[in-house]
DNA sequence: GCCGTTTTCGGCCCGACTGTTTTCAGTCG
């Protein structure tokens, strides 16, 4: 049985609600299983493939007791200490905790007059018999609307979507002549694959005005709250904006605290306390005189904690809060670094394609890779499928295809041009062979190789398949690794560090695809490969030209995997590029 | 229940808003 890591922490929150019902333990045990909870939830990799593995106590939260648990859990698909604490608590309370402002005590009343389901209790609120069996109607009102938020939040979602969202505010409160500054904040300013809510910070004198403007937006469905320096607003798009305004002096630590990751700001809370200090949105106070430093930059609040200031990418609270303190953080890769582009999709004519081809042509490929200021882009297409057409087809359609690149990139020997780079993405059969005979693969510049059907094989399977990708000698690239589809379907399993380990020994870049729903390989599993010595290409696997654009959001999966310059091949010039490709 | 440059006990991040609370409980980020 899969356990999804939502399930999971959905689970435990399930047993910190019983336990505060019940009044078992104390606030802080309470606390412990909504901490692991969160840890779990934020995780980037499979909580199951970690146990799996036995690496549970990798994440912190999770100690002795939790993890034997959770092994339980995974085990036996139950766990007798849960059943227990939950025992006697209706089932519905549980669900009554999804509902944004409805904690254990209040599932817990309106199980209590009868509540039996989500509908029951929408039913029950509009026709009154909340409010006459003693709920106050302020609270039924907040409840209902809890309940309308609940049916429009379907997913997280996408990083490029919530960037595209968030433009539109930010251009709207850059307007404002009061606002100073302005940065996203949270999950959007750290880059992580998908954006719950959008999060803002301003800068301004004069804070009320700013959060009358905010909630005059245009596109704003409902104000949820509003305070001196506050507010939280839904759009008509079911999106929840947060906004906070801090002044000048201050607003360093604001930026800081609303960045977070909540495990970041913990262990840095518990740090300064060590010191001697006491840190909130405010600054930096000193615990025995009791007075408070402001600060102006985030790099002024770290720097009175005597550290670097780390990027907001890795800010997890894996390792950067004691990087930051030796003053060795990486130098990560910038968006800036990037040189080209090596796996775009055309719309070269194709029989039979195995997959989707992309709709613009290779001409204006090259111009937007121009346009970018790239030195390079490969030009990697989806070869015939190998089940429709007949070995000789497949190898004449690459021949055609090779000759019609090859005098497209005529011009391209002068200096200023964009290389060209004739490559192809090809499958990973069921058996680890390729979708294309040798003989057709060794026309080509260079050969991108992924896995495109067959996702949910076996752990050894899916290990078995990319090994064998990596042991072939044509094999450049390894596209979208783990194969995963935000929203939709899960990493594939593998033994990820026996890949590593052997896509450095042999050389084999790892593809870090920009796609807005790949964004594979992950971070977490960046940052293992890195330890393995492996090297990578950030690619946007664009199907049309704008999709070129989606490069910085690749770029971002390689900073929160720790990725630098050097271990990123397409920010190398063209020189060091062709000697590692042999082209 | 977790955790450790005060390690196996004794702490545990910090502050906001809402409601109806006249000093606090519940919930959230």
């Amino acid at each position: 049985m899969e356990i999804s890591n939502q399930r999971l922490a959905k689970i435990l929150r399930n047993v910190s609600a019983a336990y505060t019902l019940k009044k078992i333990g104390n606030i802080f045990q309470i606390r412990a299983y909504e901490n692991a909870a969160d840890a779990i939830e934020h995780s980037t990799a499979e909580i199951q493939d970690l146990w799996q593995e036995g690496k549970l106590s990798e994440i912190p939260t999770l100690g002795e007791k939790l993890q034997d648990y959770l092994d339980e859990l995974f085990t036996k698909g139950k766990v007798k200490h849960f059943e227990q604490v939950e025992k006697g608590i209706p089932a519905v309370v549980f669900d009554l905790l999804d509902i944004g402002g409805v904690g254990p005590k209040n599932a817990a009343k309106l199980a209590e007059l009868g509540v039996k389901d989500l509908e029951d209790l929408k039913k029950k609120i509009k026709s009154g018999e909340l409010v006459s069996k003693g709920f106050s109607a302020k609270i039924a009102q907040n409840i209902m609307s809890g309940l309308l938020d609940l049916d429009q939040q379907e997913h997280r979602m996408l990083l490029p979507y919530a960037f595209a969202q968030a433009d539109k505010i930010l251009n709207y409160l850059k307007k404002n002549p009061d606002i100073l500054e302005v940065h996203p904040l949270g999950s959007l300013r750290r880059m992580a694959a998908t954006v719950g809510d959008l999060d803002f910070s301003v800068s301004s004198e004069k804070e009320k005005e700013v959060v009358e403007y905010f909630c005059k937006m245009p596109g704003v469905s409902r104000v949820v709250d509003k305070g001196e320096n506050k507010a939280t607003i839904v759009l008509t798009s079911g999106i929840q904006v947060d906004l906070l305004v801090g002044k000048p002096e201050s607003y360093g630590a604001l930026l800081q605290h609303f960045t977070g990751s909540k495990a970041h700001n913990i262990k840095l809370r518990t740090l300064a306390q060590q010191k001697g200090f006491s840190l909130s949105e405010y600054g930096v106070k000193n615990v025995t005189s009791n007075k408070l430093q402001e600060t102006r930059t985030e790099e002024e609040f770290y720097k009175l904690l005597g550290m670097q200031t780390p990027p907001p990418e890795i800010r997890e609270n894996s390792g950067e809060i004691e990087a930051a303190l030796k003053h060795k953080l990486p130098d990560l890769v910038t968006f800036e670094d990037i040189k080209g582009d090596l796996h775009v999709h055309s719309n070269f004519k194709i029989e039979n394609p195995s997959h989707g081809a992309g709709v613009d042509s290779i001409e204006n490929i090259i111009k937007r890779a121009e346009e970018l200021g790239y030195d390079y882009v490969g030009i990697a297409d989806h070869p015939p499928g190998f089940t429709a057409v007949s070995r000789e087809q497949i190898i004449k359609w690459i021949k055609k295809r090779t000759k019609f690149i090859q005098q497209i990139r005529q011009p391209s020997e002068s200096t200023k041009s964009v290389r060209v780079i004739n490559s192809l993405e090809v499958d990973i059969l069921k058996d680890g062979s390729l979708s294309v005979p040798d003989e057709a693969l060794a026309m080509l510049d260079l050969c991108i190789a992924g896995i495109h059907s067959g996702h949910r094989g076996s752990r050894g399977e899916i290990t078995k398949r990319l090994m064998r990708a990596l042991e072939n000698p044509y094999v450049d690239i390894i596209s979208h690794p783990t194969n995963r589809l935000l929203n939709e379907r899960e990493s594939s399993d593998a033994d990820w560090e026996e890949i590593f380990k052997v896509a450095s020994e042999k050389n084999k870049i790892l593809e870090i695809n920009a796609y807005p729903n790949r964004l594979d390989l992950r971070d977490d599993l960046v940052r293992a490969a890195l330890s393995f010595g492996v090297k990578f290409i950030i690619n946007t696997d664009a199907h049309e030209i704008s999709q070129m654009d989606n490069m910085r959001f690749g770029v971002a999966v390689a900073r929160r995997g720790w990725a630098t310059k050097k271990d990123v091949v397409n920010t190398w010039d063209w020189t060091d590029l062709a000697r590692w490709f042999k082209l």
